[in-house]
DNA sequence: CATATCCTGTGGTCCGACCACACAGCTAGG
DNA sequence: CCTAGCTGTGTGGTCGGACCACAGGATATG
């Protein structure tokens, strides 16, 4: 047992315990390294990997703010994970489409199964927030797509905003991992998506069908056509790919 | 910037361009840490980094098999992330549920879809093998049924046995990002399931009905009825969180 | 009372040292 | 000559101590 993990084991036990809540901040690196007997160094190590986690927030200084604060981020640190292990190529972007198509159809289908008031099919497990916010996160996602709209975005800057749409899609769901995981996908492979643009016969003609699509997609969720929505964004998550030649 | 990320660029990069490649070496921390113009602690938290993110595996001594090595685990890491993130109490084991439920449902439909000989859909994008090797591994799957109809086993022992089944399922797809999920989330829960035995009317009825579950699942994988399949493990994950009052 | 200053505690970084470990090569004994 | 044992060397693991930058609160000063 390295001495880093004593850190990690006493933090991972106060947090189910209660013993450590959220916004709360973790014991000083030196109080915390006296604690356990061991030195601020292996400490320190553990305090990182937390941080690389998604589980604390470091920062120097006094006050509420500093020190290395409880916080709950699963997104970033998957983003990183997804990110280094697609740099081993030892994950094949074909699979992460794949992955994406299969949870973007299903959050498109409960958004819209639950948009037509036919959500209770006993598959609603979660705490999930009541049909009647849909429409707002709804009208947010469509705020990104006017934002689109406009003819003079570069490519990078239309695909964060891209992005920023099938993340906002993705929430609509309500389940938090799921969501973390999409969030996470879009951001690892931004790089790629930018790197594979040139592979696009014509950008602007992409541009403005991919416009299009994102509309059909919401106006089949807000109509509460389930079917319509899956199938919509399953075509469109490939055909980008495929157009861009990145299914590999 | 901080100096650690300083050595997470540069391994990121150098894996990205090919210059590390899977079983070689990391440079020794000391060299590390001069080549960077940063002190060795600095390279240390970055390599404690590296290997929580399943990205290289340490050890001491020297020989091919001391230092830090390149290897490609996603799994792992992506164990601690959720036990963690599941200790802050801010991931809903029912959204566990539901993502195992969507997942393993698809993996299922998937492994049953090319069993029949009509995997050929259009969204067999990665290298996937080849229908021949599908036999094979769901003997894998079928043996560690086998031992799990041992009577005198555990509940504990049962549940391992119980996960290696679901995660070998998950592998039929051969989305190896699925499976890391599917792999992740099997382990993260096992210590909640185990404590939530004790809400089980009746264990060994349980088992009984579990050991059943699992035999027509791959019945109907080997018969190649997808829709057949994916209803069945559903029901199996549903039934069973339900039983064990788990659901949060 | 308002402002400017100092004090304190935080993480960030570094140095130098020593340990445990494992292999490779050498040396002493057969 | 061969083998068993020892030693050298390089690896990560750990430690104590030191100094810095930073941000907020306490305090002194106008």
């Amino acid at each position: 047992m390295k001495n880093y993990e004593l850190v990690l084991n006493r933090v991972e036990a106060d947090l189910a315990a209660g013993r450590l809540r959220l916004g709360e901040r973790l014991p000083g690196e030196r109080s915390l390294a006296e604690q356990l007997g061991i030195s601020r160094p292996s400490v320190r190590e553990a305090v990182r990997v937390l941080e690389a986690m998604g589980v604390v927030r470091t920062a120097t200084g006094s006050g509420p703010e500093a020190g290395a604060v409880i916080v709950a981020e699963p997104a970033s640190p998957l983003t990183a994970l997804l990110r280094l292990h697609l740099a081993t190529n030892h994950l094949p972007m074909g699979d992460i489409v794949q992955t994406r198509v299969l949870l973007e159809s299903w959050t498109a289908r409960q958004a819209a199964e639950r948009q037509a008031g036919v959500g209770a099919d006993g598959r609603e497990t979660a705490g999930a927030v009541a049909a009647p916010g849909l429409s707002d996160e709804l009208s947010v996602a469509e705020g990104l797509l006017d934002r689109m709209d406009d003819p003079g975005l570069t490519p990078e800057a239309f695909h964060l905003l891209d992005a920023e749409f099938h993340v906002a899609l993705s929430a609509l769901a309500g389940n938090v991992l799921i969501a973390a995981v999409m969030s996470s996908l879009r951001t690892a492979i931004h790089g790629y998506v930018l790197a594979a643009v040139p592979n696009l016969a014509d950008w602007d003609a992409t541009a403005v069908g991919l416009r299009s699509e994102h509309r059909s997609i919401v106006a089949a969720i807000r109509a509460g056509q389930a079917d319509q929505a899956a199938t919509l964004i399953t075509d469109h998550i490939e055909g980008f790919y495929e157009a861009a030649r990145l299914s590999r």
